[in-house]
Order: structure tokens, then sequence, then C-alpha cells
DNA sequence: TCCGATTTCATCGTATGCGCTTGAATTACC
DNA sequence: GGTAATTCAAGCGCATACGATGAAATCGGA
């Protein structure tokens, strides 16, 4: 997205929705090694840290969370149900909703320290927290932008 | 990715990944509206800017710079050969490689500048550029540390 | 020169994302 | 209380990503 105002002709390097896309290629593949020998893929274990934070959601509020809609998360859960990391099971109150908790196993990933492994691979040092702030900032100025 | 390192159990508004993955699901759904009119895709429209920015490389020379393998690109540079903004032939010379170049029509939409609608929508400001090269700093290195 | 190693692109299978549509369950409204 | 509107998940088709593999061309050392 969106060039450097100066130069007539942007390039690549100067678009920063290149730049995020690039960076998110960059993220799966650092995740992919050590999420592999888990058995799990990177946006499945995005889903188990949203269970993490809270357990026994359904599949509209982890996908409010993960900015996904059903269609998406739909074959993600079933792939996390068959690998024993989840549980689907509709809700008796209203049987539309099917409501999604941990097993004993994808609960005790919790205790793995995944991400851990990463932040020096990152190389932000101390601007590392400003730098989530202001991508998270950019994304929810650019969703609150589409409700136009 | 990469929790932060004070809070026991993190959540998910504190992974540097997340920020990224939701960032990049962003984009794509701001650039929607504006590339569907031209027929064209996220990762289709930057193959075009790299090529703006040099006409005629080999199918790996665009890889290098987007960070993708011939597996993924090939069947991207076919779609965009079939609605005509590129053209894919054999370079005569070594036959292994595929060279590609733009049309008329692949060329005449450089002057678009469809980017610069969604400067504002990033909310950004006078950060845009720092943002730009951190993200991009932050992408190199973690691609670096990949090398081990 | 000849043959194995390397380079380069393409193919295949799996896993996302997403728009569109479907279908079941619930809610709202008359 | 019956029907329309809404909600929620799921199914389907298309477009990436990517590991593994294949195939053709080139290169390089004996």
């Amino acid at each position: 997205m969106t060039k450097s105002p100066a130069p007539e002709r942007p390039k690549l390097g100067e678009f920063l929705c290149f730049a995020i896309y690039s960076a998110n290629l960059a993220f799966g593949r650092a995740y992919r090694p050590i999420l592999d020998k888990l058995g799990l893929t990177y946006t499945q274990y995005i889903v188990l840290v949203a269970l993490w934070e809270r357990d026994d959601q359904t599949v509209g509020e982890i996908g409010e969370k993960m900015f996904l809609e059903s269609n998406t998360l739909t074959p993600i859960l079933k792939k996390l149900e068959q690998t024993g990391f989840i549980e689907r099971r509709r809700d008796p109150a209203d049987e539309r909703q099917v409501r999604i908790r941990l097993t004993p196993r994808g609960s005790e990933l919790r205790s793995h320290e995944i991400g851990n492994e990463l932040f020096d691979a990152t190389g932000l040092g101390d601007s590392f927290f400003d730098v989530q702030q202001s991508v998270a900032r950019l994304r929810d100025n650019l969703m609150a932008s589409l409700d136009d």
C-alpha cells in the first residue's frame, strides 16, 4: 500500500502493505520448525492462544478476535479436533452455536512458551512493543475504514 | 510471536506475530474493493509493482524480491498471463528460465496510483515511514534467522 | 566428451483466507 | 401462533503459500 509521496514511481520496498505481507511470511517460516514438532500450523496455534486466554468460546467469538469468519475457522477447528487439541460441541441452550473447549492435551501446550524463542530473532530490541502497538493500531485503523 | 516478558500468560493482543498476521488480513480487505475493479488480486498486484520497478525479470528474480518460490509464483503468473497483464516466454539463451514482461495493458496500470488511496486509512500520519522501516527490518531479521 | 550435480521452473497435495450460498435454529413481529 | 427476518455454522469454489517431488536444461569435473 501506499507509496512514498516523493518519487514519481514507488518501489516495492516503499510499500507498507508489502512490508507487512512479507513480514507475515517471515513469521510463518520462523514458527514452522517449532510448530511442526507439535503437529500444529501457524493459524491453529493462534486459535490455541485465543483459547488459552479464555476457554469455552463459540466459533463466532474466536472469529471476532482473529478477524475470521466461520467458513475459514470451521475447517481449522475440525482439524484441531481431529488432532485432539480441542473439543467441538453444540451449545444445548442455543443449538446454532458450536462451543470450543481445550482438551487436556490442548491446555498442556500453554506451558511450552513457544513464542519466546523468537523474541531475539525479531532484532527489534527495546522497540519491540512500540512496533507491536503501531502495527496493531494500523490494523485497527484499516479495519475501521472498511465500515464505510 | 513472542509475548511480553512480564505477564505469566500472554494474551493474543500481545503477540507481535498476530499483529502482523491480522494487519496483513486488513490490508488485503482494504485493497480488495480497489483491485476487484481492475480484475487483480492482492498478490497479483504486488507482482505488477515489482515489474513496474523493472520489467523483463525471470521467475526467480521476482521470487527473490517477493520472498516466494516458483511453486507459488507460477500459478499467479499464469493467471496474470491469462488476464493479459504480462507475457511469459522461455529465455532462448537459457531455456530453464522463464522471462516475465509487462504487456501494454500491464504497463498502463502503473499510472493508476492505486496505493495512495489508502495512506489516510492507515492512520499512521507522520510515523508511517518509521513503521514501514521497522516492519521491513523485522522481516529481514526473521528471514536472516532462518539460515541457521 | 561424458556423466553426475546443479539450476530453474512446474506439478501435486495440504492448509489457509474469503465471497457466496445453504441450511438449521432462534428471534421478532404481526 | 405462524411466518418472516436474523443468526450462526458449514459447504463450495477460487487464490494464495509451501514442502516434496519431478523434469528439462545447463554446468563442471574427470
